[in-house]
DNA sequence: AACAGGAAATGAACATTGTTCAAGCTCCAT
DNA sequence: ATGGAGCTTGAACAATGTTCATTTCCTGTT
């Protein structure tokens, strides 16, 4: 009756994704993960190399998630006949926004944990999970009556979702009350709302070409 | 000849400055603080409570800095009698992207700290210098020709600032090779470019007053 | 059924860290 | 000179990540 290697790495994840959530990176702890899944600490480590690859598994989770509700959110509007570019964004945004509420103490440690990843070379699963989101945000401009090549899509869409990503986690450095909340959303529509009318205009890019340093 | 306990303070400060600088925050440890200061641990804690003073003491002191590059940028165009808003918003955030460029551990260490302060109530000297920033940028909206009240511009003022905020963090988890610093820059021009036209016309908040949650 | 071999689990042990504090020390006003 | 307030010290403690020799458990073989 004793779990399966994969169901107690399974077990493991849920339990440091609820620690992370709880405490943050400081409170995912060996022995908390150890004690609570009902193994040793040597068994910890046998099933990961240290936490900080339990925390990268955890990550990767909760961004394949991210995504996948992305991706939902986009499959729900494209039900509904909506194609407004506008509103198929702010819906991506909404998303993005109620998933980092959704996870007020792992969202964080996800961002931490990939700035820290810094000095490490080379690309990894990690950006191509974030490559995926940034897709999904270029398919949307792609709808969109804009005049722009591949390439410029692609640098818009990923200022864009920069910038929202900007805002939510600057928005969620204080308590999740709901002036923050409204904030951050009053904000993201602004955002949008610029960006979509800076895009329709075609002049955006104009002062790009001739000014790039 | 023994250091007054100011100067002991300061020397602590940009040792420790130094050693978030090296390896972030991992790497503010009291005993290195100590060993290089020539003093004692205890003596550490005698001067700080305890470490997350100390950090936060070395962020303070960044983004003061960081506010005195921005008004000195912002001083220098006004010399060159500069008055275009676009011009002066992209001098802000590249004075913003040099800085973050010229503490590549230290500034991360910055957004975490901030971050992992979210839990505590009430806001301090932190948000106070934070929101200096701010108000830099809403300073400069001020003289453009927009049609907006100081609501308006000072929301508009913060979705920009989190936007390039967003943009560069996002953009500099990897290592600070000049193709990454080259897509940061696009990302900051096309922002700003598809900000100022936006606002411009006047019809960016049209959608945000009448569909607010 | 008995056994051998290897895989997995164990938890004691080690190294590193933040933090505390009793004991000593310094130095200045009296 | 001396009293004492404050400073300094570094040993000691607790918490933690990580390792590894030992034990336990299972599985296939005879």
């Amino acid at each position: 009756m004793a779990l399966d290697k994969e169901e107690m790495t399974e077990k493991v994840l849920a339990i440091a994704e609820a620690l992370l959530n709880e405490g943050g990176a400081d409170n995912l702890k060996a022995r908390s993960i150890a004690e609570q899944a009902g193994i040793s600490v040597g068994s910890v480590y046998n099933l990961f190399a240290d936490l900080d690859e339990v925390h990268r598994a955890v990550n990767m989770r909760l961004l394949d998630r991210l995504g996948a509700t992305g991706l939902a959110a986009m499959a729900d509007l494209e039900r509904q006949g909506v194609t407004d570019v506008r509103h198929r964004i702010l819906a991506m945004a909404a998303a993005y926004v109620r998933f980092v509420e959704a996870h007020p103490g792992s969202w964080p440690a996800v961002l931490a944990f990939n700035r820290r990843r810094a000095t490490r070379p080379g690309p990894d699963a990690y950006d191509a999970l974030l490559d995926a989101l940034f897709d999904i945000v270029a398919g949307v401009l792609k709808a969109g009556d804009f005049d722009l090549d591949d390439d410029r899509r692609a640098l818009a869409a990923r200022t864009l979702w920069s910038s929202v990503h900007g805002i939510v986690t600057s928005g969620y450095v204080a308590n999740s009350n709901s002036r923050q909340a409204e904030e951050i959303w009053r904000q993201v529509e602004l955002l949008v709302g610029v960006f979509v009318k800076g895009l329709e205009r075609g002049g955006a890019f104009a002062h790009a070409e001739t000014k790039s340093a």
